[in-house]
DNA sequence: CCAAAAGTGTTCGAATTACACCCATGA
DNA sequence: TCATGGGTGTAATTCGAACACTTTTGG
């Protein structure tokens, strides 16, 4: 036996900051939930679940975004674990938050279905239950440093798209203007799109190349990160 | 009463990666301890341990360390959360690591009192118990992007300090030569710094200028960062 | 006077920014 | 033919990297 007996137990959750893009209206969104539970029963939250004995953090997590989505395989990322003592009224809860990336299109049939929850805009969030919103707060920093280190467009983004939603993508992420020029100048060097044939001739008479990523070298950067260390190296 | 029943309750841990820097050795150190319970009774391990009822996460980090090293009010900083089932073979236990910064000299003598501490050199890290050397690795990492960011090097340097003795800290933390001319124009342009009339006259016939942190200034930058985002901004 | 460490500027190349006009097409 | 959004290049600037000699002083 060991020695630890005795000590105080405590109830964790997992909590998923889950970030779509919204394609057409250019938009960062959350999906949400309306809690069906006391306390704050029909307020909204992320979805969240408890920790079981035998899953490990990250599993919980998989498990609560599948229950909700039906996806597996999905980017996700710790954030933060929020250990305050009062933060969930209930009870003494420490949460960790997890956020994941997901296309809305693959889930949007689903969701429909789902009375309870509902993708919001960013700029539009209500006001969540308990910690969640600075939850979500430290998430969208989180994602934000981590599109700058790694081509996180490619979850957000459906097969196929152009430089220009590219671009919005990136707008809608940091919430500020980007200029054209630079912007393609700077992704194509990266080597990680590759131009199709086919064009999007849906919002212009012209048309805008497709593009795709290239699988293979963005493993490569994912994992490597693309952006080199700003430091006094030598 | 809440629907919080019946869920799975669990141990969580806090540990604690606390870093220092010799000045003398030009070496970022760790302070280790040796493990005085089962499992893994000997083996050298992060300071660490349970989180109670009533207090938050950031509390019981506070109330280890001081336990420890008498210290309160150091810098500390939550790093991640390590969750697998296995991770701890006593028992399923959720840890959160914190790593915090010392000035080695503040405790120095409290440390040699106490036998099953004691400071190491991170190039000669022991295998520690558990996960402890990913914690190790990660906080590593962290801190790293930290320095980036913040003027952190004031947490872990004497109250004067020569230029030299700063360049050391960023090359033992980065374990990379850093070019004389570029670190101190630098530094120098944070305007972070304030040369002082008193020179460190121990390393060098000539002597050294000490320098000392603008506390104002320097809190200014620690709350906002010091190096501006890279990033498509217009 | 000399060994040893402190201190100091300039140049070069790369990367980022700013900026404006032509192109293709369907209606 | 024209309105709409897509696509393209260059110049100016900034920033980081490389680099070597002079100064000080105790022994």
């Amino acid at each position: 036996m060991t020695a630890y007996n005795k000590i105080s137990r405590h109830l964790i959750a997992v909590d998923c900051i889950i970030f779509g893009y919204d394609i057409i209206e250019k938009e960062i969104k959350l999906l949400l939930i309306q809690r069906r539970f006391e306390p704050a029963k029909g307020k909204w939250s992320l979805s969240g679940g408890f920790v079981e004995e035998s899953e490990s953090l990250e599993n919980a997590a998989k498990r609560i975004l599948f229950d909700l989505t039906g996806l597996k395989n999905v980017f996700l990322s710790q954030s933060y674990t929020y250990g305050d003592v009062q933060r969930d009224p209930g009870a003494r809860v420490v949460s960790t938050a997890y956020f994941s990336l997901i296309k809305i299109k693959d889930i949007n049939n689903k969701v429909k279905k789902i009375s309870h929850a509902q993708w919001c805009p960013l700029s539009k969030l209500p006001e969540l239950i308990f910690d969640h919103n600075k939850m979500v707060k430290d998430a969208l920093k989180e994602l934000r440093n981590q599109v700058k280190v790694k081509p996180v467009g490619f979850e957000l983004l459906p097969e196929k798209f152009t430089l220009v939603q590219f671009q919005e993508l990136y707008e809608a992420i940091y919430q500020k203007p980007i200029d054209r020029r630079n912007f393609r100048k700077k992704i194509l060097s990266m080597n990680i799109l590759e131009k199709l044939e086919e064009k999007e001739k849906i919002t212009s008479r012209r048309g805008a190349y497709y593009y795709h990523f290239i699988p293979d070298r963005y493993k490569t950067l994912r994992e490597n990160g693309y952006f080199f260390e700003l430091d006094f190296s030598k």
